[in-house]
DNA sequence: GTTAGCACTCGGTAGAATTGAGTGCTAGCA
DNA sequence: TGCTAGCACTCAATTCTACCGAGTGCTAAC
């Protein structure tokens, strides 16, 4: 797996009122046109009173210190990551459109079903409000205390244990055998197992019987299955929504196929959104969060919590010049919605 | 949903050996290079010892026929969807390679883990095996007994239901209350769930109790929730590897995400392959699928068949020009690996 | 510090000329 | 009758040129 530099984002030193106001100009017009913007386009947009030649010499020491990067001589100017960082550093909060809001109350309104549904189709609104990527992270049930098992038999040598979560999660294990266990067998070691498991989480020691009868041998061996899941990350849900997106938001054939192919990662997609939230971020931009092959992308996270417990994470996925404010906006009230869904409310 | 118009694949014409030759020498030579084919081309590669000229009066022929069409004037030919009918149809079986073979028996032999694990590995294997993008659809459990029930107390009004079928799958459903149930209560409930539902298959008519307390209600309600699921299409599961393979097999953007919009609908892929599945077909070329939006694409379908029963099916999904042999090849040999894997042999 | 003015740069575009792959047709040949 | 060599023709793609214009950096004046 891709390693990460840990590069916290550095705090970008201020600017004076008229260079954050051209930049921020510059930055907005950009994410606007996907062109170059020149001088005198800034002079005029913004509501500062001075002439393009001032601008320019302005746009030189933005240039300098790294704010601003020219594609080439006599173009205009792009926003670097670290004027978007400047920008969105700055941005007071924006809001969701009316509609928007509207879609969002209908939805959580309207959605029925399990977890799991629910987080997958969050996805899907998400970025159909959006028009970006989005990825919905459920939380794991790692430390979830299992609140009942079962083992059932399913061949002759074949059982499946399916245990349930406090957290609502439900799991399945084979189990398998190298001999025919009765029905009776089963059903005691299921009894056994039920009793063993109860209240305990993936990670703690359990006793288990040492005899070598077929029902011990059935209990060791569904306690050793399902204690090989990784507790940390397995068990881990992502649901990605309009990857199609993506082929929209980026022009390069090449940067799409890149960015798909992570989005096929689920691991490294749940990795990155860990990552940025540990960072205490709720933008990621471009180099930011250290995959090379995102470096053209932004990545908004919004963490879900639910009674105080982090529940997953929403997110989005779009090009370094992506429609900040509104996206931030729907990825909160999103997560907002979700975590109230899952919280008092309950019509799960 | 598309609906889609059940275009039987005409029974094509037979061509003359030699219009057959130059047809098939225009498909290989467009999928190698994905530039239209000229005459004098096909003359030199082809072991037809005629000249340009006479394949060009054939290649009229083939063109008024509907195998062949022209960009424009003075340009080569390339194949119609009828002609490349043609070529899979004349195709004869490939086989995998070696180095592939191997791959395909390494990733059988050390595959573990549930169904659902094996199934989205797979997919991603079929999908570097031929950089398509593959599908696989797991068949549900529609028809399949259950096998176990077991109803659990997750909070004061939200059981869970948990499900157990034959074939191995387990389901879970929410039953709300709108009083809280005791846990006396719920696990008398469990027991008459178990009693009820076990041996029966999602369609079958079972007997609630009409009293009205609470055990009988929950009953009811956890029978009426199971049953509401669609018993045909609900429960198939897809698997889809490799769809960053999209944007290297198109070169339109929009057809990209035209693709990829599809792809994301699942339910729409499913039926997608049991249409061509239904017709009889392993290829559906370009319109013969009657999915517009995927009127580029072929799609390649194979089966898979446990015990004599359909339990799935493998697909990859390409540009019209694609490599059919090689493609074909691999979707057959993995599809019989699968069947293999859940058949006989019981490693799962 | 700001600005008007100006020379300069350089990507993008538009038009013309050229190239060349490939065609359709025809007349002659086996 | 079928095949082929030859040839005129077509047309996308390429190359070249000129040129435009957006935008810059610099400088002198305010």
């Amino acid at each position: 797996m891709a390693r990460r530099s840990l590069k916290k984002a550095a705090p970008v030193a201020d600017l004076d009122a008229r260079k954050a106001t051209i930049l921020q100009a510059v930055v907005r017009e950009h994410i606007d046109t996907a062109q170059p913007v020149g001088s005198s386009s800034v002079a005029s947009t913004s509501d500062l009173a001075v002439s393009s030649a001032t601008v320019r010499s302005e746009m030189v020491t933005l240039e300098r210190e790294g704010y601003l990067a020219q594609p080439h001589t006599s173009a205009g100017r792009i926003p670097t990551d670290k004027g978007y960082r400047y920008f969105v550093d700055h941005l007071q909060a924006g809001v969701v459109g009316a509609t928007q809001q509207q879609q969002i109350k209908d939805f959580f309104e309207n959605v029925r079903g399990e977890v799991e549904d629910v987080l997958a189709q969050t996805s899907t609104l998400l970025s159909q409000l959006t028009s970006y990527t989005s990825v919905v992270v459920g939380a794991g049930h790692a430390m979830s205390p299992i609140l009942s098992t079962q083992l059932v038999n399913l061949e002759a040598r074949h059982q499946l244990l399916v245990t349930v979560f406090a957290d609502g999660s439900v799991v399945k294990h084979s189990v398998m055998t190298n001999f025919d266990a009765s029905h009776v067998e089963v059903a005691e070691a299921s009894r056994q197992l039920h009793a063993l498991l109860i209240g305990t989480t993936l990670g703690a020691r359990v006793q288990v019987p040492s005899r070598n009868d077929h029902v011990a041998s059935l209990v060791r061996d569904a306690v050793a299955t399902l204690h090989a899941q990784q507790p940390t990350i397995d068990g881990e849900q992502v649901f990605i929504g309009g990857s199609s997106k993506v082929a929209e938001a980026f022009d390069g054939v090449e940067t799409v196929r890149k960015v798909l192919s992570i989005l096929e990662q689920e691991l490294l997609v749940v990795s990155l959104v860990q990552d940025i939230l540990d960072q205490g971020l709720s933008v990621a931009i471009g180099s930011e969060h250290g995959y090379e092959p995102l470096s053209s992308c932004a990545v908004i996270v919004a963490p879900v919590t639910v009674d105080g417990q982090p529940a997953g994470a929403v997110g989005l996925l779009g090009p370094t010049r992506m429609k900040y404010g509104e996206a931030m906006a729907a990825a909160r009230a999103v997560s907002a919605h979700l975590a109230r869904h899952f919280g008092g409310d309950e019509r799960a």
